[in-house]
RNA sequence: GGAGAUGUCGCAUAGUCCGGUCGAGUGCGCCUCACUGCUAAUGAGGUAAGGGGUAAAACCCUUCGGAGGUUCAAAUCCUCUCAUCUCCGCCA
């Protein structure tokens, strides 16, 4: 949610940012004739429900005829009181509606246009050369096969299409995946957490995923909850409602997760093997840090980002994305994107976002210091997005054979194993 | 799933039966000042959030788990709902 106050005072910066993000400029001057006419509303309902309590407290005192004659002022008061009452309700509602259509404002730093107007910022690894090894690439889906890591028929079979089964040493690996990122994650200050997948309507509201997101998040409607999309909205919400100490920041933590997703819209894309999933696990970062430093922390959540692709021997690049692309609650994202050698392209498998204070506004998250209350800035970052590395972690390192070189970081965590062999 | 109890200002509690001077008392915690060589102790004062308003104040409004209702007036009465606790049943 952005500031009332700062679309007040500043209106063609928000316009600005609608603009880039290629959303309407319009709904900021909605705003502003929406906020004019609830202040109005508010101080007509004050008047009249100032005059109400203090004609209240002389009829407690009086008696008799003069009782009486208060009485018969005051029921024609509580009538106004009940109009005017409503009337603030509805210019309430009518505002709140408003200013939550409008997305965070855009970093300027942030590269304008549209989803392919990304900046690379830096490619790091080395990419194999395959044909001079003399192995012919195999795609994750084929490689998951022959060591018997993934069952995509079957999870086909029993929950429909974009599902799967890791199996054996797929399962395996999951662990090692997490065990990995968790074990990182807290060297870097990260508090693990495990949190419901489940949430109730506020949490999804508050984090923004019920704007444009909302046709991707699968609804339990008989029970009015919501499976999460990633672990960023109940750990955004963990602190929902509250007034952290301003010397606690930045306060971050790490989930593991599922993540549901109803990929509307992807119809066609990316349906072979396990890279677009309506289900994965997912290891998340999440930083609520006071607003100086979220733009600090948010390079330092890429840099955990990368160090972890790095362990894992991974050639990646970084993006910047572009304006357009950012979704309703970032103001500035990067992407890390892997090469995935099958398709001779790199591919998203990571991404971090600097939210600054939209989400904690929805959320009502602030921080108290003695200087006084002050909003403060949400940040998340993907750790590990479990399916997406194991294509990457796969593809790239896969032997002529078909099995699975696995990187030194990882063998702590399966055994020792240095391979994951033909089955 | 059944029966019962509870939800008040950071924490603990008073107030709810018998509606009005209760936005709300007390203790603890916290902050400021005084006293003290320092700490502790003691004394005085202060200590919710949001909104409106102002140059800044003053001042006003809202909020007693949440949503409705009754009433001139609701922490207090009514309805629904959520959470927690206890007991019973059931279950991983």
């Amino acid at each position: 949610m952005i500031d009332l106050a700062e679309i007040r005072q500043n209106p063609d910066a928000i316009k600005r940012s609608q603009e880039a993000r290629g959303e309407s400029t319009t709904l900021v001057d909605e705003v502003l004739a929406a906020d004019v006419i609830r202040r109005t509303a508010v101080g007509q309902f004050e008047a009249v429900r100032a005059e109400q309590k203090s004609l209240g407290a002389l009829v407690a005192k009086s008696q008799g005829a003069e009782k009486e004659d208060l009485l018969s002022k005051t029921k024609v008061l509580a009538e106004q009181v009940k109009s005017t009452e409503a009337a603030v309700r509805e210019a309430d509602t009518k505002l709140d509606q408003l200013v939550l259509g409008l997305s965070n404002v855009v970093d300027e730093a942030a590269p304008v246009g549209g989803e392919d107007d990304y900046t690379v910022l830096r490619e790091v690894g080395v990419k194999r050369d395959f044909a001079k090894e003399g192995i012919t690439v195999r795609d994750h889906v084929e490689i998951g096969e022959l060591i018997g890591a993934i069952d995509i028929e079957r999870g086909a079979k029993v929950s429909g299409s974009r599902f799967y089964y890791l199996t054996g040493p797929g399962a395996l690996l999951e662990f090692a995946l997490v065990q990995l990122a968790m074990t990182k994650a807290q060297t870097h200050g990260f508090t693990p957490m495990i949190p419901p997948a489940l949430v109730k309507p506020a949490a999804m509201e508050g984090t923004g995923f019920l704007g444009q997101a909302a046709e991707n998040v699968y609804r339990l409607e008989a029970d009015d909850l919501y499976l999460v999309g990633t672990a960023e909205v109940p750990l955004a919400a963990y602190h929902m409602d509250e007034i952290l100490e301003s010397k606690s920041l930045p306060l971050r933590y790490v989930g593991f997760s599922p993540c549901y997703r109803r990929e509307a819209g992807s119809h066609g894309k990316d349906t072979r093997g396990i890279f677009r999933v309506h289900w994965f696990d997912k290891v998340e970062m999440f930083s609520f840090c006071p607003v100086t430093e979220a733009k600090a922390e948010h390079e330092r959540l890429l840099a955990f980002e990368e160090e972890f692709m790095q362990a894992l021997e991974i050639p990646y690049r970084v993006i910047d994305v572009a304006t357009g692309d950012l979704g309703s609650s970032a103001a500035r994202k990067f992407d890390c994107e892997a090469w995935v050698p099958s398709q001779e392209r790199y591919r998203e498998v990571t991404s971090t976002s600097n939210c600054t204070t939209f989400q904690s506004r929805r959320l009502r998250i602030r921080a108290k210091s003695n200087e006084g209350i002050e909003p403060i800035a949400t940040l998340n970052g993907t750790l590990c997005a479990i399916t997406r590395t194991i294509v990457a972690l796969f593809e790239n390192h896969q032997q002529a054979d078909g099995s699975v070189r696995v990187p030194a970081a990882l063998q702590p965590f399966l055994g020792g194993a240095t391979h994951f062999n033909l089955k």
